[in-house]
This record gives C-alpha cells, structure tokens and sequence, in this order.
DNA sequence: CCCTATGTTCCCAA
DNA sequence: CTTGGGAACATAGG
C-alpha cells in the first residue's frame, strides 16, 4: 500500500508517540519476522524515513528498519483492544501500543546493530533532493521508460505506481517516452510535479483507493485529487479524451493519450 | 473460476 | 552489462 506519503505520515505519526519511549514487551507472531526480538527495555532515539522504509533508531545502538512492502499497515492502539486479523507483531509501550497487521506478509523487518561508518545509500529522496540537472545526467545514460526510471527505487527512493502516474501526467509526459531522450525542461517540469503532488499528498495523509489507513485507522484524502490513477474509462480533466490503461512492467498504467501524446520514436513497448 | 492489487526480488532470455 | 518479461511471495475482493 504506502508509497513515499503514506510512509512520511506514518513517520510523523510516530514520532508524536513513540519517540523518547521505552519498549516493554514485543509479542511476534509471525514467525518470518523475529528480527525484532531482543528489543525490550529499549528506548527510542528517532524515528525517520528513507524512501519508503521506516527507520527507527533505538539506544543501545540498534536500528530498527521496516518495509510495509504492498499489505502493511501500522495501527497505534491504547488499552486491550482486540487485535485486527493478519497483525504481524505488537510492540508495547507504557502509552499505548503499536501493531503492525500484513494480510500478505510481504512486510519485512531488520534489527541492526550500528556500526561506526554508516554511509548514506546513493539514493535520491524527491523531497530532498530531487534536481532535475543531476536527474537528467543519471536519466541521459538509460534507454528505459521514464515511469520505470521513476519507481526504481535504486534511483529515486520512494516513488510508486500511483504518484509515478500522476507525476507524468501533470507533467504531459508519455510514461512510455525513453528517458535518454528528455530535455532538461522536461525534467524540470517532473521535478516540479512531484514535489508539488508528493506534499500535497502528505499534507492529505497519502491516498486511500483500498486499504491504506493512517496509524489512527483514518483514511487519507488525497484520492479525491488523483487525475488518472484508477480513471481509466473516464475522460481527462484537461481535455476530455479518454483515460487509459495500460501494462508497463506489470503495472496498471493510467494515462490520458491526447495530453501525454507519445514523441515519435521515443516510444517503448 | 477469472482477474486485479499502492512492492520487491529473482531467474531467464534477447 | 542492460533491459524486459514473468514468476514468486500470500491474500482479499470484484
């Protein structure tokens, strides 16, 4: 489910609870995901997001780093509310406590041990530093689609299906148009696009088309402002052509045909 | 029964 | 080495 704004607002959730906090018990009950035994009476120094992995820094120099993968959710719960089904691990605090629930259990969770050089991943964060010159460098070398380039997440960390969707239609671009072959002005209208929908997006809480909800169990907003993800059939807001929808890399692409018109030749299928 | 799903990784072929 | 396709992981919902 969550994209780079569905796991940001899960971060600043749990900063105002959990931060400063100390553990005192987990409970696994899946047993793919016993990293994080070994945890209690640990304190929480920090809590920050790379990409869209959660990392939670405990004293004692252990760092806590989680993937919701596509099913994963975070729930903050106070008192002993009965668990949701598919809850993965609980972890419990004096205030409350946090349950992690994965239906399809492709979540992930490691515990490291932090050890003196930790050097920053080559991955750029498009909140951070997303400049359409160094995008346009990396992008000159590569002959994919620019919506693959976008959701690799060894290029740019963060991104998914459904913001990559509507990052390329608020900036007119074809998502099948080879990235050797865009402009530098083109790069900077995808850099403006999705700073613009990436904080827009945290600002709504992240998008709930199914199942995503927040660690309150709140749904998001920002669907009520998607343009093409999941609009296939229906007609373009800028000029009423019909919405597409088409496979790229196994992927529902959404994409209006006459704004985001192919260049000729710079078309992969 | 069929298909789809906001993610990632691995294997294989061109 | 690069790229694209498909399967795998495991489950729910239309």
């Amino acid at each position: 489910m969550p994209e780079l704004p569905e796991v940001e607002t899960l971060c600043r959730q749990l900063k105002q609870v959990i931060l400063d906090k100390e553990i005192l018990g987990i409970e696994i009950l899946d047993p793919k995901l016993t990293a994080g035994e070994g945890l209690v009476r640990r304190r929480v120094l920090s809590v920050a997001r790379q990409g869209k992995v959660l990392e939670i820094k405990l004293d004692a120099g252990i760092t806590m780093l989680l993937h919701l993968r596509l099913t994963g959710r975070l729930l903050w719960q106070k008192g002993n509310n009965l668990s949701f089904p598919h809850t993965r691990f609980t972890i419990f605090f004096l205030q409350g406590r946090l349950d992690c629930i994965d239906p399809r259990r492709f979540a992930t969770l490691s515990v490291q041990k932090t050890i003196g050089t930790n050097f920053a991943a080559p991955v750029i964060d498009p909140l951070k530093d997303f400049h359409a010159f160094r995008l346009w460098e990396i992008a000159r070398r590569r002959k994919i689609p620019v919506k693959s380039f976008l959701i690799d997440q060894h290029i740019i960390a963060g991104i998914g299906n459904i913001y990559a969707c509507e990052i390329l239609y608020e900036a007119s671009i074809d998502p099948w148009q080879r990235v050797d072959s865009l402009s530098l002005a083109k790069w900077q209208k995808i850099e403006e696009a999705t700073i613009s929908i990436l904080k827009r997006a945290i600002a709504c809480r992240g998008t709930t088309v199914s199942d995503w909800r927040d660690m309150f169990g709140r749904k998001g907003e920002y669907q009520h402002y998607l343009k093409v993800y999941a609009s296939g059939g229906y007609p373009c807001p800028r000029c009423q052509a019909t919405i597409q929808c088409m496979h790229l890399q196994g992927r529902g692409t959404y994409f209006c045909p006459t704004c985001q018109k192919p260049e000729a030749k710079m078309r992969l299928f």
